[in-house]
DNA sequence: GAGTGGTCTAGACCACATC
DNA sequence: ATGTGGTCTAGACCACTCT
C-alpha cells in the first residue's frame, strides 16, 4: 500500500514520502521551512539530485513551494468561492460593477481587471460550442481578473462575430451591466446555459498569464448560453486555479414527497 | 511570452516547448510515440538527464507517459461526462441499480463496485460538513467504481454514527436503491445540498486506489446533503480523475423578463 | 541479448537575494 | 561574500520486456 514508504524504496520516494507525511500529519504546517537541499542530503545519506528528485514530487504534488535563496516552504492556500449558478441570476437595477467585483468588495478586497478584445478563428472546441464552423471569425473577449493586484482567473468569452458586430462588446472597456445584457438589447436574451468543467494541468500560456507555481492544477470552466430558441449566443472560458478556488452550487430536491 | 522557446531557456525547457508544441499542434497525436531519451540526447546535443528533465516536464503536464521498456507516447483521455445535478432528481420506481451504473450500461459499457464500510474518526474536513465533533465517529462507506475493471473514481459516502446504527448503510452490500432512500426511511429525507468542488493533486492514497498516472489532478467533489431542517446527514466526497471526467450542469435563467 | 526507461553518484558552474 | 536553489555533465547499475 504505502509503497513509498517500505525501506525497499527508491530513495528518493523515501524523502519525498517522509516529508509528505510531515505535511498531512500537521507537524510541518503552511508556511514553515523545510530543511535545505544540503540538510536532506546529509540527512539520507545521498547525493543533492536525489533529494532534488524527492522534493521535486512535493512540488509537482503542490505540497510545497522552493523560495530562492531561502528554502522549501510548505505550500499555503486560500480558496476563493466561484458561484456558477450565480450567474444565472438577477443582478441590481443599476449595477456598478459585474458579480465577481462585487463579491471580491464585500470580502473587503480589491479587484482589478485586464480587458482585450480580438477577432480571433475559432478552434474546435469553441466552433463546437458556438454552432459555427471551426476557423470562423469569432470575437473574443479576454480578461484576467486580480484581486489585490494578484492574478486570480481568466475569463475568456467569445461570440459569433455576427451578433455583436459594431457592438459594444467590441470595446476593450470595462461593461458594467455586463455582456450579458447587451446581448440581451442586442435581441440575443440568453434563456439557459450549459456548464462543462475540466480538470487538467495548466498550458504555459496559463501559466504566464496566472503567475502560476508548479504543481498546480486548473478547473476549465466552459460557460455556453443558448437563446430559448437554442441558438448559442456566448461560450464564456473560466480558468480557475485550484489553489485559489472552490467551486460551490446548491442543490434542492426535486423527489417525489411520497417516496 | 513564449519564455521556453527563446534559444536563452535552459535545454530541458527548450526540449519540453518543442514536443509541446508538436502535440498541441496536432503534429503528434494521442498514441504516437516520441524519440526515445537516447535520440533525444543526439538531437539536442545534450546528457541523457537533460532531456529526462525536458520529458519530465511534459510527463507533469500530463500530456505524454513512458511505458517501459517502449519510449514515451502522447497521452490520450477519454471523458465520462458527470452530472451533480442529476443526483436530485427522481430515480424509477424500482431502481436495479445506481444511476452511476445506470448511465454506464447506457454507453455499453461494464460497470463494477468495491465497497467497504468502516468506523473511522473524523477528520475536520468532514466534521465541520457533518456538524459533529472533530474525532467523532462516524460511518464511512467506501467505493472505488471501475468501468471495464478500470478504476474510475472514488465515492466515500459518510454519516454521522447516530443515524445510521444497525442500518443497512452499516452493511458493505450493494443498496440498490440508494442511500439517500435509505435515510428518508429511516426518517431524515434529504432537502437541499451543497455541493463543493476543490482540484488538486491526488494524494499517494488516491494515486493507488485510481492507479492515476504522473501529471493527473483530481476533482473533489464534496456534497453534503441536509434535511428540510438543516440537520446534516451525509457528506459524499466524490474524486474524480481528471484525465477521465467533465462535470456537467445546466441552468435555466431567473431574470425578469422585463429587464 | 538488446534496448527501454528508472535510479543514483560525484562532481561543476550559474543566478539570485540577502547579509 | 555567502548560501540558496537551478541547471548540466559524465559516467554507472538496475528492472523490465521484447525478440
Amino acid at each position: 500500500m504505502d509503497v513509498a514508504g517500505h525501506s525497499g524504496a527508491p530513495a528518493y520516494q523515501r524523502i519525498a514520502a517522509t516529508y509528505r507525511n510531515k505535511i498531512i500529519s500537521g507537524e510541518l504546517r503552511p508556511g514553515d521551512q523545510l530543511p535545505t537541499e544540503h540538510e536532506i542530503t546529509e540527512l539520507f545519506g545521498v547525493v543533492r539530485q536525489t533529494v532534488r528528485s524527492g522534493l521535486s514530487v512535493l512540488v509537482t504534488e503542490g505540497l510545497i513551494v522552493a523560495r530562492r535563496p531561502h528554502g522549501y516552504f510548505v505550500r499555503q492556500r486560500e480558496h476563493m468561492v466561484y458561484r456558477p449558478q450565480q450567474k444565472s441570476r438577477p443582478r441590481p437595477a443599476t449595477p456598478e460593477m459585474d458579480r465577481f467585483s462585487q463579491q471580491i468588495v464585500a470580502e473587503g478586497r480589491t479587484p482589478s481587471q485586464l480587458i482585450e478584445v480580438s477577432l480571433v478563428q475559432a478552434g474546435p472546441e469553441l466552433a463546437e460550442r458556438l454552432q459555427v464552423n471551426p476557423g470562423d471569425t469569432i470575437v473574443a473577449r479576454r480578461r484576467v481578473r486580480f484581486i489585490n493586484g494578484e492574478p486570480t482567473n481568466i475569463n475568456d468569452s467569445h461570440f459569433p462575430l455576427d451578433l455583436v458586430r459594431d457592438s459594444e462588446i467590441m470595446s476593450p472597456a470595462y461593461l458594467s451591466r455586463g455582456t450579458d445584457q447587451v446581448l440581451a438589447e442586442l435581441g440575443y436574451r440568453q434563456d439557459y446555459a450549459i456548464d462543462e468543467i475540466f480538470v487538467r494541468m495548466p498550458t504555459p500560456d496559463e501559466i504566464h498569464r496566472l503567475n502560476l507555481g508548479p504543481g498546480t492544477p486548473v478547473a476549465t470552466h466552459y460557460d455556453t448560453g443558448y437563446t430559448a430558441a437554442g441558438q448559442a449566443v456566448q461560450c464564456t472560458v473560466n480558468v480557475l486555479p485550484g489553489d485559489r478556488h472552490k467551486i460551490v452550487f446548491e442543490r434542492q430536491w426535486q423527489d417525489d414527497p411520497g417516496n
